[in-house]
DNA sequence: ACCTGAACACCGTTCAAGT
DNA sequence: ACCTGAACACCGTTCAAGT
């Protein structure tokens, strides 16, 4: 399968060096033939991509098990979804190093992805702060997201001064930790 | 300036549309002589980032200026980096989207511009909880910063199924409002 | 039906040769 | 001293031609 291939040169060499000719190379056959597979190597990249979201909310689905009560959940998630980054470090980068082209729209089933793995926060955050509108909850999963978020990408792409990622273990638990003090708090 | 002729492209086209002849062409010379003032693109580009860090820190230096208190000085420093990352979509993707060679390493002069932008949050957090540690703080500006930068990545590249930045505005001011609340009282 | 291989219009980078 | 222009080894994408 060329995903398969594709996935190991980028867990390999990373992103920007996935080629087209390389991902041929890597299942036995010449450019063109690729060409008969997939529309482009957008389109590629983006079932490539679908395949990580896959991965991650399975990873997530496990880490919301026995996890205790709400708050200490939304914690291991985030917690999850860092390890999660950094075990797949180029993987996880490429959900984001890859930019559609101008015109291209992100593709429906990709968008589902995505809010299925924003679902699993928010129903920790349902538990953990029963009292809040629907609004809020989602206005709180896309900040704690962001954050975590933030967190893995400035931490995993060393641009926060910061070496290993136990310190980006703390990073992640003062985040929540404060946010959801915050938020269960008010 | 080739300087300034590739900050028109990255503005007009993005990061990825950035080619060494483009920038050529717009100061009026060949391929080649590029080569004999920078080292390869991956220095201009780098130079580049130096630049949009500088207004970066120059904006909010001002943002910081008749903000109130330590914690409306950290929002507003919160607003300031949303509000230019969205004036400058292009050159502060850039900041990101462009990565070094594997080699390569960042050098002093840019992690001091860096240190630069976060030594202002930190500053602010001083203000808006004096009673913490000095790591404290900077663990805070860290989760803080990296909070808020998240927030920016994920909307302005259309990844939360957000549209205006109106929306992201909020967000914003949920994730410091509630980590100041949990940090400051904490 | 499936695949190849060469072509096209691009890249970043180098460097002899021109002025 | 400064710049050019052609070259090299690559790209993504297409498509006639082969089997």
């Amino acid at each position: 399968m060329a995903l398969e291939a594709a996935e190991r040169i980028i867990d390999e060499q990373g992103y920007a060096a996935l080629t087209a000719r390389k991902v041929a190379a890597g299942i036995g056959y010449t450019v063109g033939t690729l060409y008969l597979v997939f529309q482009n190597l957008d389109d590629l990249v983006l079932q490539v991509n679908g395949r990580t979201l896959d991965a991650l909310h399975a990873r997530l689905t496990t880490a919301a098990e026995d996890c205790g009560d709400g708050a200490a959940c939304v914690l291991a998630l985030g917690h999850a979804y860092l390890a999660f980054a950094h075990a797949n470090r180029n993987r996880w980068g490429t959900l984001f190093e890859h930019n559609l082209p101008p015109g291209r729209e992100v593709p429906d089933g990709y968008r589902a992805k995505v809010a299925a793995n924003f679902e699993l926060v928010e129903a920790q955050l349902r538990q953990a702060a029963p009292h809040r509108f629907p609004d809020e909850i989602q206005e709180a999963a896309r900040a704690l997201w962001s954050g975590v978020h933030g967190v893995c990408i400035l931490g995993l792409t060393e641009r926060l001064g910061i070496l290993g990622s136990g310190t980006l273990e703390t990073l992640v638990e003062s985040l929540v930790g404060n946010y959801l003090r915050g938020f269960c708090g008010g």
